[in-house]
DNA sequence: CTATCTGGGTCCATATGTCAAACCCAGAAA
DNA sequence: TTTCTGGGTTTGACATATGGACCCAGATAG
């Protein structure tokens, strides 16, 4: 957990992640959108293609030459878990302008929300959770 | 969320919060478990106190003179969600030493874990999602 | 009464990170 | 041949982090 801090705990790192996950992929769209100055942007990138979270990948548009996007690999999907959770606990507790994403069920269009859950799929309330330290 | 990274998003607010979880409250206490300097502690601990996410309480130990101790308030428990969506993240994804915590349910003993539940509390798995951006 | 120890900090000089603006490069268009 | 544009890297001023020295209060020792 020191090391996901260690990658993810800086101030830029978390909020190009989420433009990821909203599908924003291309460096000067980040830019905009975020405000990061480009030489930190290149540098987060770099590193998140480094540890695997993102994929540079050439495309061409039309026939302009080639141009590189960063996509989410598998692992860095998996990071939507962290990302909504603290989305979430925002909304709740910041006063700030609550983010405009709203998370459903494909199906039943039912809002979904983050919790912890057995492994037959049951959510658990926080009262029924109890914490062990492994021995080893 | 841009705030929940600005108040969180750095290398030592996360980890204070871990051990503030594990129950560690007191200021000599943390700084030997992480290892940070005392002046960014401090910072920390202030913001942290500032933005409710911790209390400052008063305790004397036997005759030993007042002392502070920084406990999580209810909103800062609630930070256990996305706390642990990282930690479980963290375990799959980064080659490191797993974390020791075991979450399990109090009652049958089952491991949990993070996952996206309906309102009825129903776990759905990452293909059944669907995002909407909210109009407003 | 003075010296000293300890938890809980503050202060300060330096190493490191962040920022904005300037510069570079490749291919397309003019 | 010059200019434009996406996608960067370099540069040098500025902000933040770091670790060490210093401070303060109450308890205890001499």
């Amino acid at each position: 957990m020191a090391l996901a801090c260690d990658l993810l705990g800086d101030r830029w790192t978390m909020l190009i992640l989420r433009e990821a996950f909203y599908g924003v992929t291309r460096f000067d769209d980040l830019r905009t959108d975020l405000g990061a100055p480009r030489g930190i942007l290149s540098a987060r990138l770099k590193a998140l293609v480094a540890s695997g979270i993102l994929e540079r990948h050439p495309y061409r548009e039309g026939k302009a030459r080639v141009r590189h996007e960063y996509r989410l690999t598998d692992c860095g999907q998996e990071l939507a878990l962290p990302l909504i959770a603290l989305m979430q606990w925002g909304d709740r507790h910041l006063q700030a302008a609550p983010s405009p994403l709203h998370i459903l069920d494909k199906a039943t269009g039912e809002p979904l929300h983050i919790a912890l859950v057995t492994p037959s799929g049951q959510a658990v309330g926080p009262a029924e959770i109890s914490y062990k330290i492994a021995d080893d």
